[in-house]
RNA sequence: GCCGAAGUGGCGGAAUUGGUAGACGCGCACGACUCAAAAUCGUGUGCCCUCGGGCGUGUGGGUUCGAUUCCCACCUUCGGUACCA
């Protein structure tokens, strides 16, 4: 019988199903194990073999797992919400949830093929009712909640109003009691975890909608690349800066990549400083008084050397701080910050400013230093002013050089040559009571005196915002929430008002069917239009991508619970998941967001671990090769084949063409082909090419000397619209499931980026023929009863314990080729015997399933190769009673020698120094040292 | 600029604690089978060489009996981030 994947493939498909081998449930005997993969946007596209990189990985370890008995939880959904169904819809008026069920259908089909262990039972699809009920559930667990800052944990928003009522805590604007309704929602809005504000957001006209701070690159949208401008806008937000310092220390307790976890702190961006106020000369009285400036520094030992103010230009003190002489200079500079946009802005870094005309009072000197409004502070950071210590800040450098204002060095950086401006170390000068201080003793003496003189005290500070949740958009969750009173868009939360509450029923609040997805162009979202959100003043808003992707592996744990998002049994069995594989550009959102939502859960009492995810995998990128021809802008009529691009062109080509030179076809382009146009060896189907263009019909090829037209290569990320796609339907059809998987193993590390290259598939489809010819020999049955003797059973447990070590380390590269040596030593010892192939086909299920299968029914079992124990290693076939030794002379090897491994040092000495091609070095002397490394090499110095 | 990861044959990559660098596979060469080809199987394959050996893990130094592995400096590539005070 010959390996026939087809039949194979096909038969345990369907009998997996029909069984329902991978389905899971709780079980207390056993040890529970949470796998996870990031759920897959399902796009029109359907997959391509970068695809399933980490599901086949996650799938490796989840069947191994189960092999190692225990209860594997490995789950897969859709996050079906999301831009690019809609956008289709606003093109073609096809409904996003009617996009969305074909992509899934397409998606499944694909997934299936390869040969996946989910538990289909429990699907999640995040646009489902049934789902989102819940995240609206969890939204308003959001809202009912404050943080409380004393207890460091979310509460209920019950215990703030006790607060409230007992007096414990005042509200801003008066006495709780006295309070109207709508004012103690509005004091109460301050503290919630999802809260509505008004407050300058990032809109993206293109989209129609507002983007959270991580959706937003280079000032353009990460989707499509659009514009993104500021606009202030009611909008509801998610407290997420309570929780920074915990997310911060929550990351030393999780087993992530460094380079991931990096990317958090950074951009939770903690650093501790100071609050440091700066009084104005009394002399310098404005009509409505500015009693002092706050500053945030880091660097409070640099103050002897602030020698000027800076604050932003949408500081709330600039006019006030304004004279007369300066006002017209100021509304100019204030325009002029008006008509930058952020990529202008961050583009081109101009040193640009303008002095209000007013004076500060350095705390410490008493010396007047002006006061400036620059762009180049923020805002949105800090106290949106800063103490300018131009000595010490390469910008309050740049600042000073260009308005000429003074510099006073404090820090004496001679003893640390290499040193740039912001490094802290160096010893004080300039600075009375600090000089002779190393800056960070410095820091906290400055400090002291600080808090001791009541100028200002020790303060942290974050980058991180509060994320926006709102999005003016129609497929998404609507926000279960309603106005008795209809506010404006662009008026103030508080000022129209139009105080929200939440919608309790009808539960979930379903979005309802709309005949037109296009936004409203005021800022609304299509729900706007919708004769129900209108009557019922609903919120028109809708979640962002996020909500539904911040929970779902919790409601993988009870997928068709209609009582609770999960329970509480099951949720406790499950805790949460041990091995999260997905993409390393959810690095701050996702999964930011989801250890946010989980923290709070966590405080609610609703989960039992405050961390979701314990160890997370980046599975690297599979690129693609993209396929190129040339053209000359000059003449489009001719296409260059890429050795000539750089290169002369003959006189026969010139004078075919027409030209003198190469040059005369002007700047030459590369033009991506399709992948499945070109040859093995890189040579351009031109007949088929044609056909697919046929705008190149008439088009001059000119040819390579073998009479081909070579195609240029460049290895690109993976996109339809390079042409360079390579659909896993097409591998799996020609090598098989079983081989595809294996061969997206054996590329490389699972972490690492690479290139597909499907070159290197035969190896492994030879591979998997070599294997089952261990069992079949020209269809004949080949498998023996016979006791293996010491050498076949070193072979296998040498092969099992390497398994076992690679797979815990994920490194599935090196267990391909464990397989590969151990089929070939098996081949050449002809070793076909049950004891040692049956475990073998057990510990290569989780890799190649199918075939796996097939062998175990073949050996005669009846049950699943699937629920079957991984075989034990015994260490007692691996014991070696001698070694052979590389005999290095000064670390270079010249021999080697087998020695027994119970030898002593000296015996060993003695044995080496004997060997005739050691003596040729040592001529006969002895050697200055002599080391011997027990079971690794000899070394002899001479 | 800053932060993070990485640089090993023609190619993908291996070397787990400082102990034989290049496992395994691709490619290539030769051979077997075949009328022939494909497929398959076998053998060889880091580079140089005067066949003694020499050189080799981005570059230059260091520690060590011994360094892909540890230390210092630098170069390159990729990813992230950027007036964050």
């Amino acid at each position: 019988m010959e390996y026939d994947f087809r039949r194979i493939e096909e038969k345990w498909k369907k009998v997996w199903d029909e069984k329902e081998v991978y389905k899971v449930t709780e079980d207390s005997a056993r040890p529970k194990y949470y796998v996870l993969d990031m759920f897959p946007y399902p796009s029109g596209a359907g997959l391509h073999v970068g695809h399933p990189l980490g599901y086949v990985a996650s799938d490796i370890y989840a069947r191994y797992k189960r092999l190692k008995g225990y209860n594997v939880l490995h789950p897969m959904g859709y996050d079906a919400f999301g831009l690019p169904a809609e956008q289709y819809a606003i093109e073609t008026g096809t409904h996003p949830a009617e996009t969305t069920r074909k992509a899934i259908q397409r998606y499944r089909e694909q997934l299936d093929k390869i040969g996946f262990s989910f538990d289909w039972s429990r699907q999640v699809k995040t646009c489902d009712p049934a789902y989102y009920k819940w995240t609206q559930w969890i939204f308003l667990q959001l809202y009912n909640s404050w943080y409380n800052r004393e207890t460091d944990r979310a509460e209920p928003i019950d215990s703030l109003i006790q607060k409230f009522k007992s007096g414990q805590l005042q509200p801003e604007i008066g006495e709780w009691s006295s309070l109207s309704e709508a004012d103690q929602q509005r004091t109460l809005m301050k503290y919630r975890l999802v809260y509505l504000s008004f407050a300058e957001v990032n809109w993206c006209e293109a989209l129609g909608c507002v983007l959270a701070n991580d959706e937003v690159k280079d000032g353009k949208s990460e989707r499509g690349g659009y514009p993104v401008e500021k606009r202030k806008m009611r909008q509801w937000f998610l407290r997420i800066t309570e929780y920074s310092d915990r997310l911060l220390e929550g990351l030393n307790r999780v087993d992530w990549s460094e380079s991931l976890k990096e990317q958090q702190r950074n951009w939770i961006g903690r650093s501790e400083g100071a609050l440091i106020k700066f009084r104005l000369p009394t002399a310098h009285s404005q009509e409505e008084r500015v009693e002092g400036i706050d500053v945030f520094t880091t660097r409070p030992d640099t103050i002897f050397g602030a020698t000027f103010l800076v604050i932003a230009p949408e500081h709330e003190w600039v006019k006030k701080l304004t004279t007369t002489e300066q006002q017209k200079a100021i509304a100019n500079y204030i325009t002029y910050v008006k008509s930058r946009t952020d990529v202008e802005r961050q583009q081109e870094k101009k040193v640009t400013g303008e002095f209000t005309g007013s004076y500060a009072l350095n705390p410490f000197t008493g010396t007047e230093i002006p006061i400036y409004i620059a762009e180049y502070v923020l805002a949105g950071y800090g106290t949106g002013a800063i103490m300018a210590v131009p000595a010490d800040d390469e910008r309050d450098h740049r600042f000073a050089e260009k308005f000429g204002l003074p510099v006073i060095d404090v820090i004496d950086r001679s003893m640390h040559p290499g040193a740039a401006m912001e490094d802290k170390v160096g010893k004080m000068i300039n600075s009375h009571f600090l000089n002779g201080m190393e800056v960070k003793e410095a820091i906290a003496a400055v400090l002291n005196e600080i808090e001791k003189r009541g100028i200002g005290q020790r303060k942290v500070n974050y980058k991180q915002r509060d994320a926006i949740y709102s999005r003016q958009r129609y497929w998404g969750e609507p926000i279960p929430m309603h106005y008795k009173v209809v506010g404006k868009p662009d008026l103030p939360f508080g000022e129209s008002n139009d105080v929200p509450y939440p919608v309790f029923d009808p539960s979930p609040l379903e979005l309802p069917v709309v005949s037109s997805f296009k936004p409203t162009g005021d800022g609304r979202s299509p729900l706007a239009n919708n004769e129900e959100w209108v009557k019922n003043h609903y919120e028109t808003d809708t979640m962002p991508g996020y909500a539904g992707s911040s929970w779902y592996f919790l409601r993988y744990m009870d997928p068709q619970n209609d009582k609770e998002f999960a329970a509480k049994s099951k949720i406790d069995y499950w805790q949460n998941v041990d091995v999260y594989f997905g993409g390393a550009e959810h690095a701050v959102g996702h999964l930011l967001y989801s250890r946010m939502w989980h923290k709070v859960l966590f405080d609610l009492g609703y989960v039992n671990t405050d961390e979701p995810f314990k160890k997370l995998v980046n599975q690297g990128m599979i690129q693609g090769v993209s396929r190129f021809i040339y053209r000359g802008s000059a003449r489009p009529d001719v296409i260059i084949p890429f050795n000539k691009i750089e290169s002369e062109l003959t006189g026969d080509e010139l004078k075919l063409l027409g030209i003198n030179s190469i040059d005369d076809l002007g700047l030459i382009c590369p033009i991506h082909v399709d992948i499945s146009l070109v040859d093995e060896h890189g040579n351009l189907k031109i007949d088929e090419f044609k056909k697919w263009r046929p705008e190149y019909g008439n088009a001059v090829f000119l040819l390579n000397a073998d009479g081909h037209y070579h195609c240029g290569s460049s290895v690109e990320k993976m996109s339809k619209s390079k042409y360079n796609v390579v659909n896993p339907d097409e591998v799996i059809a020609k090598y098989g499931a079983d081989c595809f998987r294996m061969f997206e193993m054996f590329l490389g590390p699972i972490e690492q980026s690479k290139p597909w290259d499907d070159k290197g598939i035969s190896g492994v489809s030879n591979f998997l023929k070599k294997f089952w010819r261990l069992f079949y020999e020209q269809g004949v049955w080949q498998v023996t009863e016979e006791t293996a003797n010491a050498v076949e059973l070193k072979v296998l447990h040498k092969t099992l314990q390497k398994l076992e070590d690679d797979i815990e380390r994920l490194n599935f590269n090196t267990c391909i080729s464990g397989f590969m040596i151990a089929t070939n030593e098996l081949n050449s010892l002809a070793c076909h015997k049950r004891s040692v192939l049956e475990p073998l086909v057990i510990s290569i299920a989780p890799f190649a399933p199918f075939v796996a299968e097939e062998l175990w029914e073949k050996l005669g079992n009846s049950g699943c190769v699937h629920h079957a124990a991984f075989p034990k290693v015994e260490p007692k076939y691996l014991i070696e009673s001698s070694h052979k030794y590389p005999v290095s002379i000064n670390g270079k090897v010249r021999a080697e020698i087998e020695l027994p491994l119970d030898i002593t040092p000296q015996e060993a000495e003695n044995e080496v120094l004997g060997l005739d091609s050691v003596k040729k070095w040592t001529n006969g002397n002895p050697p200055k040292k002599f080391i011997y490394v027990k079971g690794r090499i000899v070394n002899v110095v001479v």
